[in-house]
DNA sequence: CATGAATGAGTGTTCATTCAT
DNA sequence: TATGAATGAACACTCATTCAT
């Protein structure tokens, strides 16, 4: 018996994020995804049951590393700034660094197809991303707020702004991500 | 010879916002909206040119119509706080009275397929809805940045915050605009 | 607006019997039917829901015309024997005249896809091919057992006979369908 | 190395004459087959070339399954009579008790993919089907006329309104076989 | 202006079959 | 022997768009 070859995998992910982030989600077919991905297009339903599993799989895996990657480097004796700014920090850098996976994370997520996608392992990890803004409450030093709230203040505008600049929409220059920080933290703290 | 009928425009304009939002940009087709609107698929085509034609045109009529809204009411004379904050106001009231503009919205800015579609009077918009900010600025009461900048740390959270709140992602319980208004003005202000 | 073309839809209905004929039910495609039918695929979609209506709709049609034609030219005032006879002959005409619609219901018939098909009109015209046999019997000259079941003692050796000389199954010469015709009458005759 | 495993290939005759009664002969598919069967899709090629060649051999199989037992019990010294009964009800058994058989060998036997398979051990079964009508012409019982006519004269009536009965168009309510039976014969005794 | 008929190109998916293990 | 991976070809069906009325 053959098996399961996971570059075949990786290339139809990869195919995948690569081609939304070019036609848009509404454009992408699965045979453009199996041609970009250089293989038959019925082998990607070996791997995915179908279209809308195939999105939320990847979606979910995507997101995954997103989560992971925020978190890096993050401790809980340290100073909370500190860890809030690392939080700021990785996040701008996965973004940067995995520009596709990005991207495709900000069009994913709006759409319907995917919205009921939900996984106990992403709200895991979701709910542990909070956990920094949870001991800035407790120390007093953070707003006595959701702590998702606080979270979504540091995320939204960083991950807004960056898509922006991606699309080329500069209404503003190059972004100073040291202000960025600063004006996340403002609006936080205490 | 009739005149274009108006009321037929309508009716596609808002059968395709509700589609969308309904089934995803991916899955809608034009003859799903043409039943949607109560008319044939042919008639589209008197109105638009051809699908993305449509797509970029309602896109730019409902994009406007949610600019022109956050500046309601405000005007140079008043604080600039005020203006802010009825500014923040406006853009959350368009999306709790448009949802289904305001969720489309979303979903569109993000796909390819409309990025492309620059309009003069758009950015015309665009530039005015910063003018509060670069009075803040003028005055010293706001950080001296880019005034899309400031708007954006108002903007993002609010939309975002609002629109995770309609995907029932309920992480955050009933979200305190208040709260939210209070952090916006921390963020931007000096 | 363009007009509904009949010889379409009639090009469609031969070319779907005469398919099935050829490769069997099976074997039959869409694509192969509409280009036999030298119509495109989507064409057929105007005329018919889809497949199964298709060929559920195609049954009842022809199948209606062999009812119909099996009845021609008897009338109640005429000698039950020659009602019969009659019945048997035209029976045995539509299949040599029609031969493609002849096999086509034999092979639809047995159908699951085809059984679901039920259709007032059609029974109310199978009920009326058992007038002659109803009259037989209250004229004391036919065994008195239902009357579907001295039809289908006329009809299934006769449609099974032409069958299998049609597929040349050649277990039987030529056959002689006069004997037939006086085996079906001593069958059903008291 | 292991011997191949009747049981396996019981399980795919069970499964494909199965599934083709339950969904038609249409829509069975290797893969459908293989997963009623318990196998997988390539296990059915160690014991068939291909498709046609399955549907083929197992429609041999059934077919001949069904001929040896209509013949069961007849000799030569009993009265012609006797005999035939015994084949009606031989036949009748048959369909009563494997009626996934019986109803397959319906639906096969009308499909062109099918007709193709002559088989030498079938006709000679066949023929051998024959024998108490050649019997029953020589001793002046019968009709004079070709015995597979005597013979389908008792077939084509019984399997086609017990597959009628079983596809409840129940045009005739209970059917009384014996009556049938009685029919049968007044058909073709002389 | 408005529409349903018409269609070639495309959709997501399943097919029968082969291959490597 | 037996299997799951792999695939090109085919499937039923929908698409965006054009055309005749």
């Amino acid at each position: 018996m053959r098996v399961k070859d996971e570059n075949k995998k990786d290339a139809i992910l990869s195919a995948t994020i690569a081609m939304i982030n070019e036609i848009g989600f509404a454009n992408v077919s699965m045979s453009k995804i199996a041609k970009t991905a250089g293989v038959s297009a019925s082998t990607i339903y070996i791997y995915y049951e179908n279209k809308e599993d195939m999105f939320q799989k990847i979606y979910i895996d995507v997101k995954t590393q997103m989560l992971n990657a925020s978190m890096k480097g993050i401790n809980d004796t340290e100073p909370v700034k500190q860890s809030v700014r690392k939080f700021c920090e990785n996040v701008l850098n996965f973004a940067k660094e995995h520009e596709d996976y990005f991207l495709f994370i900000g069009q994913a997520g709006d759409s319907p197809l995917i919205l009921t996608a939900k996984s106990q392992e992403l709200s895991k990890l979701i709910q542990k991303a909070c956990s920094p803004f949870e001991r800035g409450i407790k120390e007093g030093i953070l707003k006595n707020v959701s702590p998702a709230l606080l979270s979504g203040f540091c995320v939204y505008p960083i991950t807004q702004l960056y898509k922006d600049s991606c699309h080329q929409k500069d209404t503003f220059g190059v972004i100073d991500y040291e202000v960025v920080f600063e004006m996340c933290w403002d609006a936080i703290k205490r």
